[in-house]
RNA sequence: UGACCCGUGGUGUAACUGGCAACACAUCUGAUUUUGGUUCAGAAGAGUCCAGGUUCGAGCCCUGGCGGGUCAACCA
C-alpha cells in the first residue's frame, strides 16, 4: 500500500505524507477528497525553499485529483503589501503550478473570524486581558515552569465581549489591550498557555484599508481559514508542530460538522552554501552584498530564474530530495546536477570564449571566410543546426594553450595537434611571448582534408577545442557566478553572522567573445557555451550590448584532477 | 533539566503486515565521444546512534540511555 507503480513501470516509494493521503483516501476520510492549500505571507519574495512546500502542496492535489488553494496568509497589516502578492503569483505561476480561480487571503475572513472569537467569549473560552506583553510574557512560565493567570483572567462574558467590540473602534491604542483563548497556563505546550488570538493595529491593511483595528494571529487564522476552505490537508514545516494542538483546539471549539482540517508537518528545506532565512537575505539586499532579490546569486526564485534554473530542473531537485522529518543538509551539488541535467537536454549549444588568446592560421588565406556547419545540440537531433564562420583568425581560450604542458594536457602546445570543433585538425607550429611572458599570439597551420565531413575529418586527435573567429565575435559581457558563501553552512555559526562567509569571488564580470549567431539572443535565453558551461540572456541585454550569466558550469573532470 | 519531533554510506532518500539494507548525488575506474560534456559499463563506501529485550529472524516492535531539533513574538 505505501508503493505503486509509477508510469516508467519502476517502483518508486511514497514519501509519509502520500501514504498518509492514501489511507486516507483507503479508509474514505472527507469522501475521498484530497485539498491542499499553499498559504504563503505577502511579505517577501519566494525562495528554493517555499518551492519545496509548493511542490509538495499542489504535488499531493495534483497526484491525487484533489486542489490546492492559493492563500495568502496576510493577517499582519504592518509586514504584508500587494508587491508581494504579484511577485508571489509569478512565482508560482513560473513553478508551473496553476492554483485557477481559487485564489484567498486570510483577510477575506476576517469577517467570520471575528465572529467565531466572539462565540468564543460567549463559551468563556477567551478574555480580553488589559496587560502589557511584557506582563503577559512574564506570566508565561517557562517551558519547565507553569505560568501564572493574568488578573484579567476571570472578567466576565459581558465585558469581554465589550471590550472587544470595543477594541475594534479603535477606542484602546495598539498595545494595550489582547483578546486571549483561555486554555491551560500550565500546559506543557507554551502555545497552550493562554495565546494571544488579537492584537491591535491601526497600521491600514493592504486589502481591507482600515476596516479593521484588530486582526487575528496566525494561529487563530490559520486552522479556520483551512476550514473555510475546505482544506484536508494541511502541510506545513516542522516548526508549528508545536502549534498542532492549538490548531486542533481552535477548529474542535468553533466548528460544527465532522469535517476537520489536518495539519501535518514536514522537513524545512536546508542547502548548503546558502542561507534561506528571510531576515538574512533581506540584509543581503539591504547593505548592498547582492543587487537586488533578483541577484542571479540569491535563492529567490526570481533570482534563480535569472541565473538560468528551469522550472523542471526546481521540480526534479525538491523531488529527488523528498520530504520526511529528519532536519536535512542537502547538498546544492544536487541542485546544480538538476539543472545540468535539464539544460543538457535543452540547451543549444554554442560557442564562446572568455579568456581570449589570439590564434592564427598561418597557412590559411587572409581573405578567407568559411561557413561551417554545426549540430545545435547532440542529445536533440530536432534542434536542427546552423553554421559559424571561421576565418584565419581565431580566438581560443588561453587555458587551452600550454607553453610546457604536462603529460594528460589534451590541448594545444608547441608541436602539438588539436581539433577545432566543427572545423579543421590545426598544429601549433609557434607562439609570441609577450614580456612578462604572457602568451601573446599562437601560430598554427591547419589541414585542409580535416575538415568537418571532409576526407580526412575522421583522423583522430587528442583534443578538440571551441573558438570563435576573431573578425566575427561579438563581444560580450559574461558574469561568472561562484556560490554566495564559503561555508557550507554559513547560517550555522553561533557566534558568526551568515554575511562573515561572504564568498568575495561569487561574480566575475569579464569580457568574452561570443559566435555571431548569438546576436539574435532574447531575454532569459539558455545555452551552453561548448566546454564551458550554461549560460543565459541577463535582462541587462542592450540591443548593444549583450550580457550572459554562468548558471552552472559544466562537469569537469579534468581540473579537478589538477 | 518540561513537552513534542527526529537519529540508515560523505549527502539526501528507500526498505509493503519484522525476512540477505536499495536508489540518487558526490567519489574512483574503464569504454565511447569532433564538448575532459553526454552516454555506457563497473568499483568503493553504511550493517542502520548506543545498551538491553521480544522473536527462528529486528533498520522496522518494546525498555532505557545518548545525540540533534522545535517551543517561552501583541511574527508567520
Amino acid at each position: 500500500m505505501t508503493e505503486h507503480k509509477e508510469d516508467t513501470g519502476e517502483k518508486k516509494s511514497l514519501n509519509f505524507i502520500e501514504a498518509m493521503v492514501e489511507e486516507d483516501l483507503r479508509t474514505g476520510k472527507d469522501s475521498g477528497r484530497v485539498h491542499t492549500r499553499f498559504p504563503p505571507e505577502p511579505n517577501g519574495y519566494l525562495h528554493i525553499g517555499h518551492a519545496k512546500a509548493i511542490c509538495l502542496d499542489f504535488g499531493v492535489a495534483a497526484k491525487y485529483g484533489g486542489k490546492c488553494n492559493l492563500r495568502f496568509d496576510d493577517t499582519n497589516p504592518t509586514k504584508e503589501d500587494v508587491e508581494y502578492v504579484d511577485s508571489i503569483k509569478a512565482d508560482i505561476n513560473w513553478l508551473g503550478f496553476d492554483w485557477e480561480d481559487r485564489e484567498y487571503f486570510a483577510s477575506d475572513y476576517f469577517g467570520k473570524l471575528y465572529d467565531f472569537a466572539t462565540e468564543l467569549i460567549k463559551k468563556d473560552l477567551a478574555y480580553v486581558d488589559d496587560q502589557s506583553s511584557e506582563e503577559i510574557a512574564s506570566q508565561k512560565g517557562t517551558p519547565t515552569e507553569a505560568g501564572t493567570h493574568s488578573p484579567f483572567r476571570n472578567r466576565t462574558v459581558e465585558e469581554n465581549l465589550d471590550l472587544f467590540q470595543r477594541m475594534n473602534t479603535g477606542e484602546f491604542p495598539e498595545g494595550t489591550r489582547v483578546l486571549r483563548a483561555k486554555i491551560d497556563m500550565a500546559s506543557p505546550n507554551m502555545h497552550m498557555r493562554d495565546p494571544v488570538i488579537y492584537r491591535i493595529l491601526f497600521h491600514p491593511h493592504h486589502r481591507t484599508g482600515d476596516t479593521w483595528k484588530v486582526y487575528p494571529m496566525y494561529d487563530f487564522a490559520h486552522g479556520q481559514s483551512d476550514f473555510f476552505e475546505g482544506v484536508t490537508h494541511s502541510l506545513c514545516t516542522l516548526e508549528f508542530e508545536v502549534h498542532r494542538p492549538l490548531y486542533d483546539w481552535l477548529v474542535e471549539h468553533l466548528m460544527s460538522d465532522d469535517y476537520r482540517p489536518r495539519q501535518t508537518e514536514f522537513n524545512r528545506l536546508n542547502l548548503s552554501y546558502t542561507v534561506l532565512s528571510k531576515r538574512v537575505l533581506l540584509d543581503l539586499v539591504k547593505e548592498g552584498h547582492v543587487k537586488g532579490w533578483d541577484d542571479p546569486r540569491m535563492p529567490t526564485l526570481t533570482g534563480l530564474r535569472r541565473r538560468g534554473y528551469t522550472p523542471e530542473s526546481i521540480r526534479n531537485f525538491n523531488d529527488s530530495i523528498g520530504y520526511t522529518k529528519v532536519m536535512a543538509q542537502n547538498d546544492v551539488g544536487l541542485l546544480e546536477f538538476a539543472v545540468r541535467e535539464d539544460l543538457n537536454k535543452k540547451a543549444p549549444r554554442v560557442m564562446a570564449v572568455l579568456n581570449p588568446l589570439k590564434l592564427i592560421i598561418t597557412n590559411y588565406p587572409e581573405d578567407r571566410t568559411e561557413e561551417m556547419e554545426t549540430i545545435n545540440n547532440p542529445e536533440d537531433e530536432s534542434m536542427g543546426s546552423r553554421t559559424v564562420p571561421f576565418s584565419r583568425e581565431i580566438y581560443i581560450e588561453k587555458e587551452d594553450f600550454m607553453e610546457d604542458p604536462p603529460r594528460k594536457f589534451f590541448r594545444l602546445g608547441p608541436g602539438r595537434e588539436v581539433r577545432l570543433k566543427s572545423a579543421y585538425i590545426i598544429k601549433c607550429e609557434d607562439y609570441k611571448k609577450g614580456e612578462d611572458g604572457e602568451i601573446m599570439e599562437v601560430y598554427c597551420t591547419y589541414d585542409e582534408a580535416t575538415r568537418s565531413g571532409g576526407p580526412e575529418a575522421n583522423r583522430k586527435v587528442k583534443g578538440t577545442l571551441h573558438w570563435v573567429s576573431a573578425p566575427h565575435a561579438i563581444e560580450a559581457e559574461i558574469r561568472l557566478y561562484d556560490r554566495l558563501f564559503s561555508d557550507p553552512e554559513p547560517a550555522g555559526h553561533k557566534d558568526k553572522s551568515p554575511v562573515d562567509f561572504l564568498n568575495r569571488d561569487s561574480l566575475k564580470v569579464i569580457t568574452g567573445y561570443v559566435e555571431p549567431s548569438l546576436e539574435s539572443a532574447k531575454s532569459l535565453d539558455q545555452f551552453q557555451f561548448q566546454r564551458l558551461g550554461y549560460f543565459n540572456v541577463d535582462p541587462d541585454t542592450t540591443p548593444e550590448k549583450l550580457v550572459f550569466n554562468r548558471t552552472v558550469t559544466l562537469r569537469d573532470n579534468w581540473s579537478k584532477r589538477n
